[in-house]
DNA sequence: ATGCAAATGCGAATTATTCCTATTTGGAGG
DNA sequence: CCTCCAAATAGGAATAATTCGCATTTGCAT
């Protein structure tokens, strides 16, 4: 049962190689619901009995969000980075603390301030971080 | 020349000693500018032959911010955390991919946007991170 | 001044990620 | 289809930031 080869166009097209790593990394990516960190693919992988390393994992992401396939996103209060493929529109995450479950939210409440900011300040603006987080409906303290 | 001792009551109302260390440490982060890593602190109170270690740095800091004296923030694409005394108004930065200066933002954009998520998500919204990032002034790349 | 919980120092452990190098492989060209 | 080689991978060592464990020191209540 070979892996799926649905995304040798989409990498081929950018001078990546389709390999069975890379292809097995962009099917978990895309039918997973929440962003993924390495480890957790790293070992879903594994559970499919796709051979993988852990710095492939990394290369691959890497290579993935650099060609603008899939993009970076870091929780507060964990270092750790987790990934998912790149939506048409830029958007942020609600966290909840306890769980971890991750909604994905409609758009971005900065573009107003961020244009005016980048008059007021000088800089030339790349980008920002926003990440929400709290406790879900589940897991609110129940005081 | 001693340390100075100021920080003796504010420690002290909390139930925390105040000790040579912790009270280099709050001297530190007042006269800076700008957020400080551990290493900053660490080095920085090296230079003024104050005897303290890297895992105190961090002990000390952690304790500063369970206690709401310091808060911490982590700069997008780097994994070192940055340290500022608590300031009145919750606030966020906007900082120079290149050269790392850090400009402290005045007030917070999403008031109203958290309100209102919270209401609709159902989540209890505990906080947030926001930092903004780009090319300052003098790093512009010059295309 | 004394006693003891709290704080510190120092090195080892942990965690996430990157680097190194030998080996394998995708796919362009014949 | 073959062949070939640049690109990709495996596996383990290295790095960087942070945390832990434990023996020693110290602030401060009495
Ligand atoms: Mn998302
Ligand atoms: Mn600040
Ligand atoms: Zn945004
Ligand atoms: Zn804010």
């Amino acid at each position: 049962m070979p892996v799926k080869d649905n995304y040798k166009d989409l990498l081929n097209f950018r001078n990546l190689k389709s390999t069975k790593q890379r292809n097995a990394i962009l099917e978990e990516l895309e039918s997973s619901v929440r962003p993924l960190t390495a480890e957790d693919l790293f070992l879903n992988l594994k559970e499919k009995n796709i051979s993988i390393s852990m710095s492939t994992v990394y290369r691959v992401l890497d290579t993935l969000v650099k060609n603008g396939i899939a993009q970076q996103t870091s929780l507060p209060q964990t270092n750790k980075a987790f990934y998912e493929l790149k939506q048409k529109e830029h958007h942020h995450h609600l966290i909840c603390i306890k769980c971890e479950k991750m909604l994905h939210l409609d758009g971005c409440p900065l573009n107003d301030y961020v244009k005016q900011l980048e008059k007021q300040s000088g800089f030339s603006i790349e980008g920002h971080t926003l990440e929400i987080y709290g406790y879900c409906d589940k897991c609110k303290p129940e005081d």
